[in-house]
DNA sequence: GACTTTAGTAGCTGCGTGCTACTTATTCGC
DNA sequence: GCGAATAAGTAGCACGCAGCTACTAAAGTC
């Protein structure tokens, strides 16, 4: 087996390809999700960006992206992920550099939330790192309690389903939603009851997964194309 | 709303911190998977590297990935997708620099292989790499037709459930497969047949994926922690 | 011709999920 | 008070998918 070039490995001392940060934050407000923006002094229409920013000296990307969440929102967020990373190339490739895209959730907050249906004010690499973060969000929900740090610590099973729904995008039906969560072992019921407005009181559940499910289920073929 | 700290957008025009594509390529050899690395002058022991380098001018992240594997390798990758990005941080961080981790997927090939058993030999932060890559691979193989291009246009069954066994590192029912696969309409039998080695001759088939699944299935609670 | 090896199929079982339809418990309007 | 409205919560059927055992089919080996 041949040895080829090892030569690529290091990178040239000269001039060195910088990189940002850059922060996709949805909260639920209002049946819908949001995305933590802030101003940016536009030319003609209204113009919106995501929290961005660079590592501070021996700051690891994680924190690095926490961070600029806490400028923008003054809150920490829930749950936190990176997604992918973004280099120009496109046509509309502002300076070539390199952008690390991050996905959180996190609870109301302070900052300009800007609706899903408006993030074509965002530019277009940033748009890119929306998309994916949505993408990535809706995927790990299934591994990963992210619902339930929006949520208080005891909070009723219809606030639950509500929560998943604004995340995922779409209705879920109540039965099956708590035959899934009952199978789970993921909640526990606690003595407590709301019974604010109308209807039937709620009682209130509390997070609490108890023993892991084994997670068998074998190869899938979802392919498309 | 208030409008925080607009101030950390800008890249400051000093410093700026470099970064590395690495490369973890999977091949599968002899019923387990290999990984593509270079060798590397270490001080004592044997030890490797992922394929590595920085993009060149115009270069996007995925080109420069597929020249590095084709640098070592001599040939394409069959798939391939980013997967993380890791900056330092931890005790082993060299240089304090970013790497960008991808995964890919191709046939033999040129190059060393080492063993998954034996990614000890490698850095710290490329261990990571190479951990995440094989997450990212083995939950994707259900959207993309991964295995398929491992394998020449006609295969048979047995051959391309042994390619799913190996990437995929456990074994599968040969019913349960079959049954998941003309389910999934991927593929459609020819009139060859082989007939090498002893048993029944084997049909061959070849991947034509027809109507796509709706993908239905809705929530699941998968969650551990 | 019996044995081995590999390919391929039938059918039972159980689980998860979508669905319709129901019961229970409260507030609101009169 | 009493029914209508509203929301929470449950029962049970239907169906598709996945695991499993057990079978048949067709070749080579001795």
């Amino acid at each position: 087996m041949p040895q080829r070039s090892a030569s690529s490995r290091r990178v040239p001392a000269g001039r060195r390809p910088p990189f940002t940060v850059d922060v996709a934050a949805f909260s639920p407000r209002a049946r819908a999700l949001g995305v933590l923006c802030q101003g940016v002094k536009g030319r003609s229409r209204e113009r919106w960006a995501l929290p961005s920013g660079v590592p501070r000296s021996g700051e690891t990307l994680e924190r690095c992206a926490r961070r600029l969440v806490r400028e923008v929102a003054g809150a920490e967020p829930a749950w936190m992920e990176q997604v992918l990373a973004v280099a120009g190339g496109k046509k509309h490739a502002t300076d070539g550099g390199l952008s690390i895209g991050f996905v959180a959730v996190m609870p109301a907050g302070e900052g300009t939330w800007v609706g899903l249906g408006e993030v074509a004010a965002l530019s277009a690499r940033q748009r890119v790192i929306v998309d994916a973060a949505l993408v990535a969000l809706r995927t790990r929900m299934d591994h990963a309690p992210i619902a339930f740090r929006l949520l208080s610590v005891q909070f009723t099973l219809s606030e639950l389903q509500q929560t998943y729904e604004v995340l995922l995008g779409k209705r879920l039906h109540k039965a099956s939603f708590r035959r899934a969560l009952q199978a789970a072992y993921l909640v526990e019921p606690t003595d407590e009851w709301r019974n604010e407005g109308r209807g039937r009181p709620a009682q209130f559940y509390e997070y609490a997964p108890r023993k892991r499910r084994v997670a068998r289920r074998g190869v899938r073929f979802d392919a498309l194309v």
